[in-house]
DNA sequence: CACTTGACCTGTCCGC
DNA sequence: TGCGGACAGGTCAAGT
């Protein structure tokens, strides 16, 4: 089983999906079989979710937004393994049949393989959400991190995660300069873990992380009071370089999947350390090591990225 | 406050 | 093929 893989390219990717698929329904009802997954009071529910219909889809971070137009939004964390899936159908399945009924299947919104969609909902979602035209938006989770939550849409931007989020990295009023400045609270951190601080810069995980070092020629264990000044305008340059091309690849996919279209979900391809230990660095022809930094698994070219101290 | 580690979960893979 | 342990793309809470 594969799974979607929500950095901010990947979840960027699951919001123009969702865009396209369910702005405008309206919601008929729902249900979850795990309470952290949906934490929300059934009076909240049945006032503000069901018979409200989609606004907008949003993106902050790698947390989704789905405006609703009845004051309230949900609001989507993928953590790990989640996943969004659409499936249309044009007639109500039985009860003990929920496979869809004819041809016109759409999916989308990171789903991993076409030929799964038939077997939703499975063991894995959590929340399944039925809007008026027989179609359906699942919230599947294998690993039970991820989360919705229905509140106002007044109110998100005070939860204290949203506060202390950093600047978008491709917010186009996002200076070099302030990207710089930013790291200097963490001084005596590694620069993989200051990466990964979600209140420095929003949105960049485990694999845009090593990328962007990669191309920036950081060592991840350099601390960040030694990563040189013109270091941070390489390594600015580099994020957002890497986490553009990954949206137009339409994110990372687990493993080899590629979509029909064979564009979508295919960054890996191009990914030049994540993932490649043991092949050869397209650069120099070193051969690419995995450490742990940060606690976590860490892709570097040896002889392109140097430890400074 | 800055920084690190373990916890939250399920599933898979790897070595014995 | 069985079993233990490490590991998986993210954040929190709790520790120093």
């Amino acid at each position: 089983m594969v799974h979607a893989m929500p950095e901010l390219p990947e979840v960027e990717t699951v919001r123009t999906g969702l865009s396209q698929l369910i702005v405008g329904k309206q919601f008929k009802a729902v249900s979850h079989d795990w309470p952290k997954s949906f934490p929300n009071a059934s009076s909240d529910v049945n006032l503000f979710l069901i018979g409200a219909t989609i606004e907008s889809i949003n993106r902050r971070a790698k947390v989704l937004v789905i405006e609703l137009n009845s004051g309230y939004s949900l609001v989507i964390h993928l953590k790990m393994t989640g996943q969004l899936v659409f499936i249309h159908r044009l007639q109500k399945p039985e009860i003990t049949d929920l496979r869809p009924i004819t041809s016109e299947i759409r999916f989308g919104a990171g789903h991993p393989n076409d030929s799964l969609i038939n077997e939703l909902p499975d063991k894995s979602t959590r929340v399944s959400f039925e809007f008026s035209d027989y179609s359906w938006l699942y919230f599947n989770d294998q690993r039970k991190f991820g989360w919705v939550r229905l509140m106002p849409t007044i109110e998100i931007f005070n939860l204290d995660f949203f506060k202390k989020l950093g600047p978008e990295p491709l917010g186009s009023d996002l200076t070099a300069e302030e990207f710089a400045v930013r790291f200097a609270r963490r001084k005596n951190s590694t620069i993989k873990a200051a990466l990964l601080d979600q209140t420095i810069i929003a949105g960049v995980g485990n694999i845009y992380a090593d990328e962007s070092l990669w191309a920036a020629k950081i060592h991840p264990e350099t601390l960040v009071r030694n990563v040189p000044a013109l270091a941070f305008n390489s390594l600015f340059t580099s994020l957002r370089a890497v986490l553009l091309m990954s949206i137009e690849k339409g994110g990372s996919s687990d493993r080899n999947y590629v979509n029909a279209e064979g564009k979508k979900g295919s960054y890996l391809a191009f990914a030049e350390v994540f993932r490649r230990e043991g092949e050869q660095c397209r650069r120099c022809s070193a051969t690419i090591i995995k450490l742990r930094v940060a606690g976590r698994g860490t892709h570097i070219c040896p002889t392109c990225q140097v430890k400074v101290s």
